[in-house]
DNA sequence: CAGAATTAGTTTCATATGTAACTAATACGC
DNA sequence: GCGTATTAGTTACATATGAAACTAATTCTG
């Protein structure tokens, strides 16, 4: 026999991965905005120079894993950097296939200005939030990314 | 005399916006990819069902607006629809520009189909959380979309 | 009511993005 | 060492996306 149950409804405003997309394409386009309007620069190669201020010397593939981009994108996002002056490759010694990079001096007082502006973008942000509500929102966040992680099965 | 203060660091792996666009991109192609293998639908694709099936005879704009999409995207998820024979666009009466969109009969029980799907999807996912987190993320997630809607200064 | 301004929706065009194919270098098995 | 398999990174191609121009219908203003 057919089913004769009723459609549940779902209303999109209330379904959490909508709810997600939308507060995080807000605040990423914000973010973007930004970046471009001051520096040139899109969220990727901001991405790429976040980690290479962090580690100098990062291959292209380690920046994929810290800043869960694909390669073609890190690719893309690093011919631009050097492109702007703001980023060199050295090869690494030891294995050819490898480059190493590291930013520029001019890179270097971007990625000194950037930060602080970064920062306070993002207090801005959370300033709504007591540091407690900040704590408890990154922990449920990061349960919902164990949830989530990409291979996992439904059940 | 130039500014001696250090850099701050920021490490990407805790600032608030790379942590929600990578929890909310992981979860949106978990997402994707279930509704374009059994569906053969976009996320936009679905986004457009999810409304119309929820509100026959909506219009393309109000669409938008419930949806958080451009009219571009509306309009390309719509005409989508419409060649899949899930949708189909109705004149409106009295506004010649304005059409009304409803879901054909294939649509709907495409729809009906959907909906279970996505609302377990969804259940799945939260399913670490307690009823109680569960609340209050969406309370802290209010509160940030609050704080990082468009056009509002930073001060 | 005539013309200007607005609105709904589509099309165009330039750019962004992802997948797959590719090149070059290294590691592995024997 | 020698051929095969991997890995780092780039390039090519097809598709997705967004901004702006466009069309058609409606509303507003005098």
């Amino acid at each position: 026999m057919p089913d004769t149950s009723p459609t549940p409804t779902l209303r999109l405003r209330e379904f959490l991965p909508y709810r997600l997309s939308v507060l995080s394409n807000t605040i990423s386009r914000r973010i973007a905005d930004l970046y471009d309007r001051e520096f040139g620069l899109t969220i990727w190669q901001w991405r790429v120079m976040a980690v290479t201020g962090d580690t100098p010397g990062i291959s292209a593939t380690d920046i994929g894993q810290r800043t869960a981009m694909d390669k073609v994108a890190v690719s893309r996002a690093v011919a631009g950097l050097i492109e702007l002056g703001y980023l060199e490759r050295k090869a690494s010694e030891d294995d050819g296939r490898r480059s190493q990079l590291y930013l520029t001096r001019t890179g270097q007082s971007v990625y000194d200005e950037i930060v602080p502006m970064a920062l306070s973008e993002e207090q801005a942000l959370e300033a709504v939030l007591t540091p407690e509500e900040r704590v408890e929102l990154t922990r449920l966040m990061e349960k919902l990314a164990g949830s989530a992680s990409p291979g996992r099965p439904l059940w």
